[in-house]
DNA sequence: ACACAAGCATACCGGTCGGTATGTAATTCG
DNA sequence: CGAATTACATACCGACCGGTATGCTTGTGT
């Protein structure tokens, strides 16, 4: 009764949703295809799903914020050094061997870059979740900013925008240039702007 | 004779196909609103272009890179003061009022994103641009740190990469965010970090 | 055990998609 | 001027799209 048969179904029809939406976009992803890769028909995606928009948004609240938030905000948020805590997510992301992230590139950009200009529920969603992540990321500066490890002249809500910024870029460039060697390259300098934030180039 | 007709016409299928892939990208553009805004019927489109794909790419070839020409490689290739140039461009691009930047964002990224993993055509040619892109940035280093503008400690290649992937990753987070307020500020953290790559945070 | 609802399958619908076959008007060239 | 090619228009096609109506099956509460 923990995990009842309704929730499964759901569930397999949200994680083959997100591996479409991840694979093709939104509006060329096919319903059909999700079906054919759960085993499932329209009757049982219609049941728990009105339309693909509302797909869309599950996905987006259910899986590619979880997932953002296991791998990034919550390593940021409940973290004591803050800073060297970020430094070794962007260190990691640099580091992925999973191709995935590579060839497809990060859920979150995609589905921005794509879907906020030709939707506002959309675009509601994936801007909190941007907002989260910079928000976590300001958070990391200004705590260590407090704690003397980050120079007090930095203004650490632009710094937060711009590290997100660039993050997405260097993820979106590496996706579209295919190649992992220019991603390291690429972060490798996004670790060098976040270090010129310290005092003196330390930690 | 100097402009024929038929070349006209094909300039006016050019440019509607451009705004309508602007809008909703590639896959997601319809021949019929291309046809609509042009005014033109499908024999003229499929006489000029024998697929949609042929069209995409040309719109690629003849309207994109002309335009990133124009706007960004040229001034850059022929600046006597590649830096200062570079930080101009900046600066400019993150003035722009023009929303439809803002608000669409950079045409290049966003097919980058949308066909870089689904078209191996569209991949070749988008990240030829892309590179000449880096080149002339990578170039523009290059010669100031020659001239003893840029700190010699500098690798060129990976720095002109970040600077490409951040300044693109700036156009699409302000592009979901549709805040023109944070690209200003994201932009301004980029400038900062070309600065960086200054001898004394001179110029 | 029975009623009733929840979960899911099947068949079908109108609409839009990119693409094609064919016809006609305009242009070029011998 | 006449023939041939180019430049376009019109009508139509099959495929696929998201969505719906209906019915069967399974589980749940009493």
């Amino acid at each position: 009764m923990v995990t009842r048969q309704t929730d499964l179904t759901r569930d397999k029809l949200l994680r083959a949703a997100f591996d479409e939406i991840h694979l093709h976009g939104f509006q060329a992803a096919s319903i059909a295809n999700i079906l054919r890769d759960t085993g499932l028909t329209k009757g049982a995606l219609y049941h728990h799903f009105p339309t693909k928009q509302t797909l869309g948004l599950a996905v987006i609240d259910e899986v590619v914020e979880a997932q953002l938030d296991a791998w990034i905000f919550s390593p940021l948020r409940e973290s004591g050094q803050p800073v060297q805590t970020l430094l070794k997510l962007i260190d990691e992301s640099g580091r992925k061997t999973e191709l995935e992230t590579i060839v497809l590139g990060c859920p979150l950009n995609n589905l921005m870059q794509e879907m906020s200009p030709l939707d506002e529920e959309f675009k509601t969603r994936l801007n909190r979740i941007l907002s989260v992540w910079q928000a976590e990321v300001e958070g990391a500066l200004k705590r260590d900013k407090k704690a003397g490890v980050v120079r007090s002249d930095v203004d650490c809500r632009a710094a937060a925008l711009f590290i997100v910024s660039a993050w997405e870029g260097c993820v979106g460039i590496a996706k579209s240039q295919q190649s992992l060697k220019n991603f390291g390259l690429c972060m490798k300098q996004l670790h060098h702007y976040v270090q010129s934030l310290a005092v003196s180039g330390e930690e």
